[in-house]
DNA sequence: AGATTGTGTTGACATCGTCAACATGATGCG
DNA sequence: CGCATCATGTTGACGATGTCAACACAATCT
């Protein structure tokens, strides 16, 4: 494994552990033994080290719907088990989950994480797309039902990481309000 | 005017101007026109700072909200309109917004912060119960509809903070998007 | 063989958050 | 009135951090 991979990997746990905060170049490098300075030669700063991490997670969403999109049941059904895998994700990781939607300091950061961030993206789209020729997602254009699923459980998601989801808001947990909004938004 | 008040004032300049990045206690401190550590005399740390930009933008939208809730329109309209000012907001000062969900380490700081939000969501379901009484929202627990409007609201206006609003997902505004979802969800 | 490139190291610098110590003016109380 | 207390502000210092510059060394290519 390359020291670059090994760099996302160690960015990646103390993202885990401690937050953002906790993320310094110093300390990375330290986990991985390398010297201080040796992050730059494989990202150009701080924000393309996060940035790589925020890729990683979102290419193996996209082969995880992927996956999920291959499945043999309703499309509907598919377009739930997805967005039960990004929930689960989002609440184990939410420090690493911030960074998929953070601000463009990191997002903006040239092509790579956009691509990889539009693919993910895609993919649910395809899930929507098929609920809604089965019948079970109103018809309205496509990228926009998905825009707005993909916002509410954004939102929620949000919500929990920053300590905002206390019972005051009417839900026991992030996946019990995706499935409220399904209920509401699907066809009876 | 308080030297506390005019370090809140330029902390949210700041924002508006750098992002969360530019907002160093120094350069806040510079821009009052007091030495690099007065603002310990008002706040415990950067943090506190920063939450106290995001209370008082919280306090703003409490007021706002009650304002519109006393206005002379059916609740659905009233809803519409208090979206629209939460939008108008988080488009026009996207680092201030973020600051308002941003991580426990700002948001679970002390009490008052978290009273504020919980008032300003309490405003918000009081016009959908109105919007529900009047027969225009479906008849689920207020808290969790309020919740689930709010969380798409946000999710929205954090794609959007985040730069990943762009034509893709279908929506050419965030309002188109958060009217879209009012129409799938109301009562026809 | 010699040059180039990729990778890593050491050392230094400016900036930043924060702490400690000190100054000063207003306020309250004897 | 005189003195203490407190709020507010200042200076100076420290460690941590991101980043830059210069150098080292091995592999690869010509």
């Amino acid at each position: 494994m390359g020291t670059g991979e090994r760099l996302t990997d160690a960015a990646a746990l103390l993202l885990d552990e401690g937050g953002e905060a906790a993320v310094t170049l110093r300390a990375v490098a330290l986990a991985v033994g390398v010297s201080h300075n040796a992050p730059y030669r494989h990202f150009a700063d701080r924000s393309a080290l996060l940035a790589g991490v925020a890729e990683r997670d979102l290419r193996v969403f996209t082969r995880l719907f992927e996956s999920i999109s291959a499945s043999d049941q309703p499309a509907i059904g598919k377009l739930a088990a997805a967005l039960a895998e990004f929930v689960a994700y989002g609440e184990a990781h939410p420090a690493r989950y911030r960074l998929l939607f953070s601000d463009p300091d990191i997002a903006s950061r040239g092509g790579s994480l956009e691509e990889a961030a539009m693919e993910t993206f895609a993919e649910l789209a395809k899930l929507v797309g098929q609920a809604q020729a089965e019948g079970n997602l109103p018809s309205i254009p496509t990228l926009q039902l998905t825009g707005l699923i993909y916002a509410t459980v954004h939102g929620l998601l949000d919500f929990q990481a920053g300590g905002r989801m206390k019972s005051e808001k009417g839900f026991t947990s992030v996946m019990d309000g995706v499935k409220t909004m399904l209920r509401l938004i699907a066809n009876d």
